[in-house]
DNA sequence: AGCAAAGTCAACCAAAAGGTTGAACAACCG
DNA sequence: CGGTTGTTCAACCTTTTGGTTGACTTTGCT
């Protein structure tokens, strides 16, 4: 089947959404996105220190939104976002329900008006 | 201009990333979709304590991703589903590269005659 | 061999998150 | 009025997060 919610998928999105609620991290990734970097030249333009950009790395390559390949001393890093599909696909569930909603609210609540709803 | 990035939005996305990185908050928020709710209906299911879920339900609010309605003393919880539309456009930029990957994934994988893909 | 560069590891710290319990508040109901 | 219900507030505790610095490992360079 194909929507089936299990608990791993849960644990997973728990990452991904955490990983991505870091203003930083979603730039590390975005500028990944568009070239793969080392470790150093992504944190140069940060104030922070290098050990700080290289934990975000880490809880960037946890949800898997980013693979390293070292060559030589260099870890060449790059995103993977396919990693973001299961991000995807939990909001495409919501995304049909505010497209739909104008519609669908307007008849929920002509028929809470007719009658005093309870629960 | 249309997709321009200010501070303001990033904090925004990251109130909304953070509020969805927790499982209990996203049923929550699967459960109003579905249908408003008062605090001590959503709690019931959960072995938590009923402050706990309060408390989820704020940061849920905070996201911008429920509201209240008071109505006698109980408070009506209802999802803001539209709320979540930063989220899904942040995503949108990066669905177009993974969909793409995808498209030259497929092109390998056509090459390579059509048997089971099941990897 | 010996030094420099790229990263990680480890220990530590302050702040935030998520939970608990108990008190307080607000509104309805007898 | 007094009690019950629905909910929040406040204080507290533990774990996690995001940051720091300093030591260590690995690889490359000469």
């Amino acid at each position: 089947m194909m929507g089936v919610m299990v608990a791993t998928d849960s644990r997973r999105l728990d990452h991904l959404f955490h990983a991505l609620s870091d203003a930083t991290r979603r730039e590390l990734l975005m500028t990944l996105a568009h070239k793969p970097a080392s470790v150093t030249e992504l944190a140069r333009p940060y104030t922070t220190s290098l050990n700080a950009i290289s934990k975000h790395l880490k809880v960037l390559e946890g949800a898997h939104l980013i693979q390293r390949r070292q060559i030589g001393t260099r870890h060449q890093i790059s995103a993977n976002l396919e990693a973001l599909r299961p991000v995807d696909e939990w909001i495409t569930v919501y995304r049909k329900n505010w497209k739909a909603s104008l519609e669908s609210l307007d008849r929920f609540l002509k028929r809470r008006s007719r009658k005093g709803e309870s629960s």
